[in-house]
RNA sequence: GGAGAGGUGCCCGAGUGGCUAAAGGGGACGGACUGUAAAUCCGUUGGCUUCGCCUACGCUGGUUCGAAUCCAGCCCUCUCCA
């Protein structure tokens, strides 16, 4: 099954993180040498980044996990300001640099949960490319970076053509981006000796943009390596839940939250999510999934705590766990569940159920809790809720709180408070 | 700058004076069935102090008893031409 020389090439190949690769032979023998500089591009559009940029944190982890180079996670302040057009319907909104600033200090401490930072040759370091774009002199850009560049081949680059084709406006700053981004692999190049990018299937386009510069240029040998772009085995995109998308940022999706993300996880995904978002061995993995039935819920609990851990730490990620058990299985009331304080007054006086349910956030608007109400989705410590005049009393008060629910699996405890 | 086409709810898309809170589809949410899965079936899908009221078809005015639908001006997108 070894069909490479490194380990790390062999790890991604039979984890299946390998989607396309510039020159696999090439990479292979840097990586069985340690000479690996790598690094990967993440734009700053959100305050967190999201299960979609998971895959390749992981490709990056697993590069220092296997002593075959050094990560490089590379910050987007600067291309940021210009906008990736790749896979993009429409231009992406224009972000102000307050924004983008904010977001990028919101996103960086994600990577410390899966990279050791450091000076040492498979150490990570953390880069931000706005220190050397904003800096660019647009003639001399124009002069070193734009004569290399022919406007005949990116036309036929599909982040373009795409666009072109579907008849959606492209506008000129958009355009530059895959100049901007083979710039900085050349720029990452020359500073640190990187040597591959890697990134969504996505972005193949671009990296091999930037390849193609840096031999203009006269780097040595670049290589590109992109992951594949993850849907369900039902076909949807992953990365979205009931609450949106699946962030990876604590306080924008609560550990719990993210746990029942992998935990519903369909039956024809659980190896290869196992695979990709764990790292437990490979023959722990096949156990896993020869688990049929119902029995595969098992494989599933694995998954959710095992990738909850990588990125929370196995204490919360247990913890989650353990509050889903008395949940789901005891159907006890769990102290962790998501909850909400009201004053107790609010209550004493007979606060409306519709109220409670907007409050607690299960809902957006009355309108909406009257709707699920007919559809008898909503739940006050587990009794369907019937009249949309009900009120909430004291005497709905158990252990300290009321539970309220949407649909089956979601809670959220309402607490009264003095 | 000129000619033409177009801007409808989360998205796509029908609608060319009242029966339109706006067909149909997608997505999303809920219910049933299950295994906290998928598939399937059913329901819902603007807001509110909900047997009523308010807000909505690019924007602003106008015609009309009545406008998403007609008129005028403006903004934006696309195609062709200069």
């Amino acid at each position: 099954m070894s069909t490479h020389k490194s380990d790390f090439l062999n790890v991604l190949a039979e984890r299946g993180y390998i989607h396309q690769c510039s020159d696999s032979v090439g990479l292979d023998a840097l990586a069985a040498r340690g000479e690996i500089v790598c690094y990967v591009g993440y734009d700053c559009t959100a305050p967190s980044l999201h299960i979609g940029h998971l895959l390749s944190i992981m490709m990056l982890h697993w590069l220092q996990r296997t002593g075959s180079g050094k990560p490089i996670s590379l910050m987007g302040g600067g291309t940021t300001r210009v906008g990736d057009p790749s896979g993009r319907d429409a231009t992406r909104q224009i972000l102000s640099i307050e924004t983008i600033d904010a977001n990028k200090e919101s996103i960086k401490s994600t990577f410390s949960r899966f990279l050791t930072f450091g000076p040492g040759a498979t150490e990570a370091t953390m880069v931000d490319n706005a220190e050397w774009l904003t800096r660019l002199n647009y003639i001399e850009m124009l002069r070193d970076v734009g004569r290399h560049f022919s406007i005949n081949r990116m036309l036929t680059m599909d982040s373009v053509k795409l666009r072109l084709e579907r008849e959606q406006e492209l506008s000129f700053i958009e355009f530059n981006y895959m100049i901007l981004q083979a710039y900085d692999f050349t720029e990452l190049a020359r500073r640190y000796r990187c040597n591959l990018q890697m990134g969504g299937s996505d972005q193949w386009g671009n990296i091999v943009t930037g390849i193609d510069l840096g031999r203009r240029m006269g780097t040595h040998q670049l290589y590109a390596l992109t992951c594949p772009l993850l849907t369900t085995a039902s076909g949807a995109k992953m990365g979205k839940t009931a609450v949106g998308a699946v962030w990876l940022n604590e306080d924008m999706l609560s550990v719990y939250d993210y746990w029942q993300y992998w935990r519903n996880t369909e039956d024809a995904d659980v190896g290869r999510f196992l695979r990709l978002f764990t790292t437990l061995p490979m023959d722990e993995i096949a156990r896993l999934e020869r688990l049929g039935g119902a029995e595969i819920n098992e494989a599933k609990k694995v998954l959710a705590t095992e990738a909850t851990a990588l990125l929370h730490g196995r204490e919360k990620a247990e913890a989650a766990a353990e509050t889903a058990r008395k949940t789901f299985e005891e159907g006890a009331l769990a102290a962790d569940l998501p909850t909400i304080e009201v004053p107790e007054s609010d209550i004493r006086n007979e606060l409306g159920i519709l109220t409670a349910f907007v409050t607690a956030g299960l809902v957006k608007s009355t309108s909406e809790a009257r709707r699920q109400i007919q559809g008898g989705g909503l739940r006050v410590n587990d009794e369907p809720v019937k009249d949309d005049k009900a009120k909430l009393r004291l005497g709905d008060v158990k252990d300290g709180v009321i539970k309220l629910s949407l649909g089956r699996k979601k809670h959220v405890l309402m607490k009264p408070v003095q």
